[in-house]
RNA sequence: GCGGAUGUGGCGGAAUUGGCAGACGCGCAGCGUUCAGAACGCUGUGGACAAAAGUCCAUGAGAGUUCAAAUCUCUUCAUCCGCACCA
């Protein structure tokens, strides 16, 4: 009988005394291999789920790659600072250091058990002094060369951790720890200069353009391009009207002007105020000028306390004129008035915006509070619409028929004058008026084939495109319904209403209904009186631009203001530089002394590592714990020689996993944090799997690293990981999330216990497509177990029977299924599609089993290797079972031979009008000519053509045949 | 709101250069084995009609392109994820 509990606990004590079976070779020249786990944050609660998801697909990944002869490097390490080991800390008033120290210790345990490959001897641990020596001596690199700085600014400050936090760390306000909303603090913090990297220069490829050489989930790629959140604009100066420009002023220190920041300067001829941010700098200089200075300086300071979270709540726009100032308007010398509004926000762009109300939302929401004029700028102009389709010119025609349901009259809308025609009930019915309607505007239009598109009930809807009446922009309408004199409206049920989204409008508000792609939004704004469509069209009311497009425009207006130097083309990102200190304890100290005479002294690289003190009260306080170690801060300074002070902040943990990756490759050295040699020989990474909560923060950071270290020729390449793929979550039986406060979590430990690692290493890969997120099913681990078992049996009793192998003879067709079976297989590892292959092999284990004679010793050998990779316990038993002294993950993969699943003969298809009528054998290689011939004569098929005329027959090599009959 | 992804039997999921929809597994049903159960083995299993052969319907919904659509295009609905007053 299959016992997994003595075969799993025999070989992992082999697999323990033979580390080589998975040594990366750093002399080997095979081609080699970097297939990497993120590595974990070991908590108390030890491995879950997910972990051995994604664990379980590399470990299949390395071993298949060993197999194919490549030199595999795939290690393990701890991701050991950071705060959820302090807070564990802080709760249990037990030293981070011991706490974290036995939860590697359990992970590693459980890796182990899970028959994971790593090399253990190239285990690193971030919080080791011997690793976070080199995260220092990066911290150097980068202060040396510009990249780290320090700078007093608002910083994101979370009270309930007591530090402060990156941008990352705190989105929409919450911390994203604790998530206790952040305040926002004036504090001296240290940055690095990540956005220095956005954009390639001369040596690397920059944030942006280097993704798109890799081989990420798309998913993961834009969530990184949105935050990067690049936007090309202009800038405009807007003159202010007291300060007008002129000599007068030219040389004057007082900013005679408000500059914004756009995007659409197509707009501009629409624009009616301009807005700046409560911060904005220019308010207080202009403090003598504003008559209501009172009023706008309460508005500035309460919008001041407001935490960004309190911003976001009250989606209300507020604001208040600034009384006595007007802006100029440089394109057509209006004068605009100004307000201060805390939905424009002072650190992006330029803190001041020009508003449009008619074509930003935002704009005119606040536009119609505070009754400020609305004046559209732009049109929808229908060719450059992208979403434009080939079949617009042929469908630029509408009619509506529709059923009153008092009365039973028809409703006709005429397509030319948009006038309603009724027909008395039983006068005429409607396939007549549709057919009607049809006619005339073939006819008129020249246009054939006019489709009705839409059917509700009785009324009937097309699209139509018509020319706007005050220029050449075409109109777009759809599924409309119009309301007319004394007529009611059909009536639509609410429910087709819905599926519809059928738009009610007056018929004499028709021409003011420009376009209109997302007619919901569009109309509702309508109705309140002038919001329009925002996307690019061409220019109205908009002097001698009309009737360029946006884009043209953009570049005339652009070209102007650059001439007249009140304005320029700039690029601005939602991308800060990334704040790095931290008040906390457990993590690694940023390597700078501060000296009263020398001020910023950088450690010098010799003196690492800042070893962290370990006799340190770490309870938070909003000081840096390391204040108290007097030990630690009083040093004298590198410089003079005077007492001085160490920066008792530590680094981000961040910061730690952003390099580790490159330690791997040479874990052990002492002089560099990895030789230049090791560093190419193994990387870049070739295979990296983690979570998906990771798009954000830690692979931008790393990538950040890698180009630093290519730009300053540390390293031959810029992009990190080659290839990245996130494994899906996996739920638990209830469909939520696992969590110890729903009580429905499901521990590795006790599922392998229960039926063993290899089972729970098949059944996670067995549930679905790696990356899609997956419920857990209890039932559905029996399935593998089952086929585990029989694998036992079937292979089991060959070596437990005699040794007569002669009379065995397995068929021909089941080598040929072996042989597929190795090629599927093998594709589908390396595509990631572990379920597929399981199920592969299952196929071939029901056909072994069902051959009349016992196994042939031979196959079952190909059959273990091609499941070695899945259930490597029970492959490497059986294969000892067999009489093999070696490992089995010493073998080479098998091939497979090409010529033998080679299709000899097919089943052929037939179709008649797409539907499948008959099915023969064929040869493979078959020609049309013959293929038709052949199935003329098939008894199914002659019954079907009876007295029919063959149209047309398509021919499929090798796949099949339809027949098109009338 | 913007961006991304997904939608196929009772369930997890196969099939993506357009070419037999539902592989494999779970579950369920019947039979065998058994004193009985468990386990195991065999058979069946999308829906409708039919004794059967078979026919028709079916990949969230609606249209389109095509000899042929789960797959391509458009529209629409639903769910999930990311961003979100970023001008």
């Amino acid at each position: 009988m299959y016992n997994h509990k003595q075969i799993e606990k025999k070989w992992q004590k082999i697999w323990e005394e033979h580390p080589e079976l998975y040594r990366a070779d750093d002399k080997s020249k095979s081609e080699k291999k970097y297939i990497l786990d993120m590595f974990p944050y070991p908590s108390g609660d030890g491995l879950h789920t997910g972990h051995v998801e994604s664990y379980t697909a590399t470990d299949i990944i390395s071993r298949y790659s060993r197999m194919k002869g490549f030199n595999v490097l795939h290690p393990q390490g701890w991701d050991a600072f950071g705060l959820p080991a302090e807070n564990y800390a802080i709760k249990t008033k037990i030293h981070p250091a011991i706490t974290t120290k036995k939860a590697i210790a359990n992970f590693k345990e459980q890796m182990k058990m899970m028959g994971f490959s790593y090399d253990w001897p190239r285990e690193v641990n971030s919080s080791d002094s011997d690793y976070y020596k080199w995260t220092q001596w990066f911290f150097l690199l980068l202060y040396k060369n510009g990249l780290a700085y320090k700078k007093k600014g608002k910083v994101n400050w979370c009270d309930s951790c007591k530090t402060v936090l990156a941008n990352e760390q705190a989105e929409n306000g919450i911390c994203e720890r604790c998530k206790n909303p952040v305040e926002q603090k004036d504090l001296e913090q240290w940055f690095f200069k990540i956005t220095d990297f956005i954009e390639d220069n001369e040596q690397t490829s920059g944030l942006l353009s280097g993704l798109d050489k890799v081989d990420w989930p798309e998913s993961t790629k834009m969530a990184q391009r949105n935050w990067i959140g690049k936007s090309e604009g202009t800038t405009i100066k807007f003159s202010i009207f007291n300060f007008q420009f002129s000599n007068k002023f030219k040389n004057s220190n007082v900013q005679n002007y408000i500059e914004v920041f756009t995007t659409r300067v197509d707009t501009i001829f629409g624009c009616t105020y301009v807005v700046v941010a409560p911060e904005y700098k220019l308010i207080q200089e202009l403090k003598d000028q504003v008559k209501n200075w009172l009023e706008v300086e309460n508005y500035i300071e309460k919008a001041k306390k407001k935490t960004d979270l309190q911003r976001m709540e009250t989606k209300e726009k507020t604001g208040v004129k600034l009384e006595g100032i007007e802006a100029v308007n440089p394109f057509n010398n209006e004068t605009i008035p100004v307000f201060v509004a805390d939905y424009v926000l002072g650190h992006y762009g330029t803190g001041a915006v020009m508003a449009v109300p008619a074509h930003d939302e935002r704009d005119y929401e606040f536009a119609k509070k505070y009754d400020l004029p609305v004046k559209e700028a732009v049109a929808p102009y229908l060719k450059d619409n992208p979403r434009q389709d080939k079949n617009t010119e042929k469908r630029n025609v509408v009619t509506a028929i529709v059923k009153n349901p008092k009365n039973n009259n028809y409703l006709c809308l005429d397509w030319k004058t948009t006038e309603w025609k009724s027909f008395p009930a039983g006068g005429i019915e409607k396939d007549d008026l549709i057919t009607a309607a049809k006619r005339e505007i073939e006819e008129e239009t020249g246009y054939k084939n006019i489709k009705f598109i839409k059917q509700i009930g009785d009324s009937v809807f097309a699209e139509f495109y018509r020319p706007h009446k005050d220029s050449n922009v075409y109109a777009h309408f759809k599924y409309l319904l119009f309301e007319l004199e004394n007529e009611e409206m059909a009536e639509v049920s609410q429910k087709e209403k819905n599926q519809h989204e059928v738009v009610w409008i007056e018929e004499n508000k028709v021409d003011f209904f420009i376009n209109v792609w997302n007619q919901k939004l569009i109309w509702k704004k309508y109705r309140q009186g002038g919001f329009a469509y925002c996307e690019d069209g061409i220019l109205i009311n908009s002097a001698e631009y009309n009737g360029l497009t946006s884009e043209q425009a953009r570049q005339q207006l652009i070209e102007w203001l650059e001439k007249e130097k009140i304005g320029q083309k700039k690029t601005n990102y939602k991308l800060r530089d990334w704040l790095v200190s931290r008040q906390r304890y457990w993590g690694a100290p940023i390597p700078i002394i501060y000296c009263d005479v020398c001020g910023e002294v950088p450690v010098s690289e010799k003196n690492l590592p800042v070893e962290l003190p370990t006799d340190v009260d770490f309870m938070p306080t909003g000081e840096s714990p390391l204040v108290n170690s007097k030990k630690f801060q009083n040093v004298k300074c590198p410089k003079c020689g005077l007492s001085a002070k160490r920066e008792a902040d530590t680094m981000d943990t961040f910061v730690c996993s952003s390099w580790y990756y490159l330690r791997y490759s040479d874990p052990k050295n002492k002089k560099e944090f990895a030789s230049k040699k090791k560093l190419e020989k193994w990387l870049p990474v070739d295979l990296y799997v983690g979570g998906a909560e990771h798009t954000v923060l830690h692979l931008l950071y790393a990538r950040f690293f890698t180009k630093v270290l290519h730009n300053l020729g540390y390293i031959d390449f810029d992009e990190p990981f080659i290839k990245l793929r996130h494994q899906g979550i996996i739920l638990a039986e209830d469909g939520r999330k696992m969590s110890k406060s729903f009580g429905n979590v499901v521990n590795p430990d006790d599922v392998v216990k229960q039926y063993g690692a290899d089972a729970l290493r098949l059944f996670e890969m067995f549930m679905g497509p790696l990356e899609d997120a997956k419920q857990w099913n209890t039932k559905g681990i029996i399935g593998v177990v089952r086929f585990l078992e029989r694998v036992y049996k079937l292979i089991s009793r060959i070596s437990h029977e005699s040794k007569i192998n002669k009379l065995e003879s397995n068929g021909n067709e089941l080598n040929i299924l072996l042989h597929k079976t190795i090629k599927k297989v093998g594709k589908d590892i390396e595509a990631l599609k572990f379920n597929t292959a399981i199920s592969a092999l299952m196929i071939l284990l029901n056909e072994m089993e069902k051959q009349p004679c016992k196994p042939q010793t031979a196959n079952c050998k190909f059959f273990l290797k091609l499941l070695a990779p899945f259930a490597p316990y029970l492959a490497e038993e059986l294969w000892s079972q067999l009489g093999n002294k070696e490992s089995i993950f010493k073998q080479s993969w098998p091939e497979y031979d090409s010529e033998l699943i080679r299709e000899k003969k097919v089943i052929l298809v037939v179709q008649i009008n797409g539907k499948v009528r008959d099915k023969i054998e064929v040869d493979a290689d078959i020609s049309e000519k013959e293929a038709k011939e052949v199935i003329l004569f098939q008894k199914k098929i002659q019954e079907w053509l009876q007295k029919k005329e063959i149209k047309k027959m398509v021919f499929v090599p090798g796949k099949l045949i339809n027949i098109v009959i009338k």
